[in-house]
DNA sequence: ATAGCTGCAAATGCTTTGCAAGGCC
DNA sequence: GGCCTTGCAAAGCATTTGCAGCTAT
């Protein structure tokens, strides 16, 4: 859409999360936000980064991935020990697995619902509710 | 119960693993399988050893837990990406995460039921299903 | 000007591995 | 005896941190 202004949709998430837009979230903004949902982990980011001649230290992308998870523009999903995956979608919504290619896809919020939730013990309360459906290759 | 023969069970359970009885493994085995479920990290069980005068490497205990998890003694449950959580209750069912405590705690398997699960991508099945509800005190 | 960011390199923390010594069958 | 296990220490990885230099406002 807006080929000519393209960093304001960017600029703008910045903006409204109360992060100063430098060059490099500027950057990872765009590289994270622009075209579909994506589930990316630390070095997912920084190689798409360096492919596209974007210079940034792996420190400044874990930085980042953090500050934009507090801020509410990432949410980190947890489905290996090994690696931290961050989600573009922030929506309600669950993930397949897929164990072969250790590779993560959104189920539609309102594709899976839980009957019978528990409730929460005493003195605790709900913060998330979170499906993994792993699969593997047949 | 038999109080007399008190590594008996453990013995079964190894042999019926196909992993030889070594006297570690016997230790571990009775550490973690008698006295109801427990939801144990490879440290938590190394002191746990270590208090019990069990004199066990954390190397030992990081091959055990794997061995043991192969072997279908113990499911590992995905929470955090900082440590791996092991569960001695292997029958299916789901996990409240207390954050503050980093502390699991089963939800009984017929508690929760999933209404419209998904189904598998084409050519892949579904190996589990994963629900973790996260907690936070009030 | 100055508070906030970034980059580098070093440090951390969990987990794995290599290999010699020891234990089960 | 032979093969599986163990223990120790070293190595490996993902992630975090300290701090000097840079940048947005």
């Amino acid at each position: 859409m807006s080929e000519n202004r393209p960093f304001s949709k960017s600029l703008n998430m910045l903006r409204s999360a109360n992060l100063r837009p430098t060059r490099q979230r500027l950057a990872l903004t765009k590289l994270l936000f622009d075209g579909g949902d994506r589930h990316v982990t630390a070095e997912d980011l920084h190689e798409d980064a360096v492919v596209n001649g974007v210079r940034v230290s792996l420190a400044t992308i874990y930085n980042t991935l953090h500050q934009f998870t507090a801020a509410g523009l990432l949410r980190e999903v947890m489905v290996t020990s090994e690696k931290s995956y961050f989600d573009t979608n922030i929506a309600p919504h669950h993930h397949f697995f897929i164990e072969d290619a250790q590779r993560l896809v959104d189920i539609p919020g309102d594709q899976i619902a839980i009957a019978n939730l528990p409730k929460a013990p005493e003195g605790t309360e709900i913060r998330s509710v979170d499906v993994v459906i792993r699969l593997a290759s047949t």
